[in-house]
DNA sequence: CCTCCCTTGTGTACGCTGTTCACAATGTCA
DNA sequence: TGACATTGTGAACAGCGTACACAAGGGAGG
């Protein structure tokens, strides 16, 4: 006779299953929370199970750095989305801006851990481009900011010979001011002061492009 | 017969010697490189003599913190003193500003491991003004960025409605570009482009604020 | 249908980590 | 001198990432 059966050898989608729990580490705790083991604990599987699907620990991280980021556009877009579309096009080119530092330092609140893992895992450049980051509609949120710059520079609002190197400086601006809050000396700053303090970041960002 | 006699029963100083090689770890590879046994180790100690002088491994890695922040605002001060002492109050005020921020965006190049464990290691804020942290002559990094504001404010460079909160602006520009640079998305950027993205970002500041 | 092989899971094992506990050597103070 | 606090050692444990050998299941070719 057969001694217990195996019943579980086909998972389904293992690799689905372990990014998703990697995610809800990330979520609590930041990328440094997410492990490997605990992963397919999760997912009902054992440890080595894992490296069917993932080379190593950091190429999990990765996925779910990529995630993460994916999730950052959405909420940008979502707060792009929020501007009214009867401002003048001057107008919605200031309000376009500010929706993505806004959007930006609205999920680092929200999604402290998440916004750490989208931000802090080593990913090259070219991830800038990656669909695997986008939005819903296909943008990332890099792309959604150097879209409102150059609104601005086409209204007349921001000096063509200052739109190079601008997507760094505003991006700058905002990540710095979440970093800090998020793991930084400023960490547990008051949540309303935070607010503030973005919304007048936000300010001289929009005044000093 | 007494066989081997134990030699190293008193280390002398201990505590110094962990945080030393705490230093040297973080210097190549940022607060998460900064294991407990490896410094025993280096110390020419058993594992558990470090818990003699710290309770935890975060312990020693905060204190690690602790002694990289002592060295930003080390750097920031030469920076400060750097400036020439001939320029009006008005053109001082200025270049102080911006020589806490080349000071700042300099130490993250230039070490970037130190930066991290100064910058993203949990500390409260009080230690905003923790002595353990500060500079040569006392001056915490924070406290320098602060006398540069008020240096602007008495010149009339920055309005006073403005001044509240201005701390926070200033330092959240520098450090996202350091972040981003350092363990972001832009890691491994040119060196060059990122000195010359420093130059814009202060630029944008020092209007914007 | 049977056979071969590739994919995806399991089990065991290794070295590394942080940490706890009991114990030993040393310095200090009565 | 003797008691005591300080600072080191040694053995041990659980948890981690990972390598290796092996087994179950599914698909393709005969």
């Amino acid at each position: 006779m057969s001694l217990a059966p195996r019943t579980n050898y086909r998972h389904g989608d293992l690799r689905q299953a372990l990014l998703a729990a990697g995610l809800d580490m990330a979520r609590e705790g930041g990328p440094d929370a997410v492990v490997l083991r605990e992963a397919t604990r999760r997912a009902g599987v054992s440890p080595n199970a894992a490296y069917r699907h993932f080379a190593d620990r950091t190429e999990l991280v990765q996925a779910v750095s990529d995630a993460a980021r994916a999730r950052v556009a959405a909420a940008i877009e979502a707060e792009w989305d929020a501007v009214p579309s009867t401002l003048s096009a001057a107008d919605a080119a200031h309000a376009h801006l500010r929706a993505v530092g806004r959007g930006y330092l609205g999920f680092a609140r929200d999604e402290p851990g998440l916004f750490r893992a989208a931000f802090t895992v080593p990913r090259g450049p070219e991830a800038a481009f990656d669909p695997a980051e986008a939005g819903p509609r296909d943008r990332t949120s890099f792309q959604l900011l150097a879209t409102a710059l150059d609104e601005l520079v086409a209204v007349g609002a921001l000096p063509r010979e200052r739109r190079s190197g601008a997507e760094l400086s505003a991006w700058s601006a905002v990540h710095g001011l979440a970093m800090l809050v998020l793991e930084g000396p400023l960490r547990n700053l008051d949540r309303e002061v935070a607010r503030a303090a973005g919304a007048r970041l936000i300010d001289m960002v929009d005044r000093g492009l």
